[in-house]
RNA sequence: GUCCCCGUCGUCUAGCCUGGCCUAGGACAUCGCCCUUUCACGGCGGUAACACGGGUUCAAAUCCCGUCGGGGACGCCA
């Protein structure tokens, strides 16, 4: 991995970072977390860098690490510099021994505790071990010379009673008394890094000026602002997101919700982009003038972390869904589908193309004429499969004849209009307005409203009901392929046993 | 358990800082009507919220206190 200057690009805008730990996949909450930092970055001429919290060796896999990129490849909203925190462990090593010498971190020899196991329940108030915090330097030194293994902690300002505090950006002043934060740690016994550490050294070389994270994090940027102090840096500007949450109320997990809240679900099942991230914006922010559809440019235009709630907000989704459209939330959807309509058809008709030849062998001109018949008609690009399918197809699968019969008809209707247009349609150039004119007219010939002969037709060349508009569907679909449709049509109603014969 | 944060329609939110224009606005979802060759789009309309209790004030969704409720953090994980 390429670690370029520490000098922004550009200039003197803020600097903001995204810093994933790789141990899962990137989730929803994650995404908003880059979007917003890159939103910030964009508004205010700054730089957004990339930061993989990959210390923990045990936890980390490569498959996340994929995971994130491919989540934020597909957001294409990019980023300026790059690094990777397992290969900056020296410099964090050394701010743990700068913080040392200043007198505010000592050795802990105490044996580490076993994991992760007991970590279930009420933690007490453990603040320190009193013999290790007390430890006279000289033992410590000979201890450490001797090779006992020791984590290094931070020597919380006991004394007297005092206050730590910072103002967040979106949540205010905070204060919280040293009383009740432990001597957290630095240096694990094994000298790597913990990532409170880690992140705030990198935090000061990189020169980053504002935080924005996710406020999971706002109780332990005390500690932050305590090892920012501790070895001598100021303490960047930080600004607390609401936490996203399950529809149960609780905290987005991959283990308890699933699928739903990975980002490459969103790209797989058909969303856009532009509608993802305008999504997500709208989780903990508002440009308060009511405006709901937004491009991106517009975001970036409107950004500002003032803008952002305090309460934690629920994705509504739905676990268990019956269908893809189910599970995501509605307004995503709708979204999704207003983003959908607003692309032009060259665009549209690009970004339908994967998903059709998932299961079609498909022209991209072929796809650029169907395209405007169902623009408006799907949600999800995936959508396509199902609403355009008979477009694709040589032969449709089997539907029930009985679908044929239109309102107030009976199959013996369908059957003289099938004939009818079978006939009509042989010499009719398959052109919107010829169609039209020769459908309405055979019609009238027939002595059935418009809507009865339509339907057997529509029906006929498309398998169902429910289907684009009648003649600009035949018109794509050719005359060969609905001729053929309709002669498969009258085959199948007359064996339909209710079928009292076609006149 | 300790500490911190939050609480407006089912959901996302505007309004709160700088009390009165709020008989609380918008959007999604939902219901109904219209448009219409089906579906969809579009248009119109309906249902639906200031967690509760005390203050302060001529006046409180807006300020203060309390209660309840929800969430988060408390690791040699990040």
């Amino acid at each position: 991995m390429t670690t370029p200057k520490v000098e922004a690009a550009g200039g003197r805008g803020p600097r903001v970072r995204f810093a994933p730990s790789p141990t899962g996949f990137l989730h929803v909450g994650s995404a908003r977390t880059f979007i917003f930092n890159w939103l910030y970055a964009r508004r205010n001429g700054g730089t957004m860098i990339l930061r993989l919290d990959d210390t923990d060796v045990e936890r980390n896999t490569e498959a996340s690490v994929n995971s994130i990129f491919d989540g934020l490849r597909w957001l294409g909203l990019g980023w300026d510099e790059e690094f990777k925190q397992s290969e900056r462990i020296a410099l964090h090593q050394k701010m743990a021994w700068t913080i040392f010498e200043r007198g505010f971190a000592y050795r802990d020899f105490t044996p580490a505790h076993s994991g992760d196991a007991e970590k279930s329940g009420a933690q007490g108030n453990w603040l320190y071990n009193p013999g290790m915090r007390d430890l006279p330097l000289a033992e410590s030194d000979r201890r450490a010379a001797a090779g006992e293994p020791f984590a290094l902690r931070f020597r919380v300002p006991r004394d007297l009673e005092q206050q730590v505090r910072f103002v967040d950006a979106v949540y205010g002043e905070q204060v919280k008394s040293t009383a009740d934060i432990e001597d957290f740690a630095l240096l694990r016994s094994d000298s790597m890094p913990t990532y409170h550490l880690a992140s705030c050294a990198d935090d000061a070389d990189l020169h980053i000026d504002h935080i924005i994270r996710g406020q999971d994090h706002l109780t332990n940027t005390f500690k932050h602002v305590l090892i920012f102090e501790a070895a001598g840096c100021q303490p960047p500007a930080f600004a607390h997101l609401p936490l996203l949450v399950a529809p149960d109320g609780t905290k987005l997990s991959k283990r308890r919700h699933g699928a739903v809240v990975s980002v490459t679900t969103y790209r797989d099942m058909g969303f856009l982009p532009e509608a993802f991230i305008n999504f997500l914006c709208l989780l903990g922010w508002s440009p308060k003038d009511n405006r709901e559809k937004m491009s991106r440019e517009e975001l970036v235009a409107s950004f500002s972390l003032e803008g952002i709630n305090r309460a934690n907000t629920v994705v509504n989704f739905k676990e268990p869904a019956a269908t893809a459209e189910e599970m995501f939330d509605s307004k995503a959807v709708w979204l999704n589908a207003e983003h959908i309509r607003a692309l032009p058809l060259a665009d549209l008709s690009e970004r339908l193309l994967p998903f059709v030849r998932e299961k079609f062998e498909v022209e991209p001109s072929k796809m650029l004429q169907v395209t405007p018949l169902i623009q408006e008609r799907i949600k999800l690009l995936r959508d396509v499969l199902t609403a355009a399918d008979f477009f694709f197809v040589s032969d449709l699968p089997p539907y029930d004849p009985a679908e044929l019969i239109p309102q107030k008809g009976d199959a013996g209707m369908a059957f003289r209009v099938l004939q009818k247009a079978e006939a009509v349609l042989q010499g009719t150039e398959f052109k919107h307005d010829a169609l039209d004119q020769v459908l309405r007219s055979a019609a009238q010939e027939l002595g059935v409203k418009a809507g009865q002969m339509f339907q057997p037709i529509r029906v006929a060349v498309c398998g169902r009901k429910n289907a684009p508009p009648l003649f600009e569907t035949l018109e794509v679909l050719g005359k060969d392929k609905a001729i053929k449709r309709i002669g498969q049509a009258l085959a199948s109603l007359q064996n339909l046993s209710s079928v009292g014969q076609g006149r």
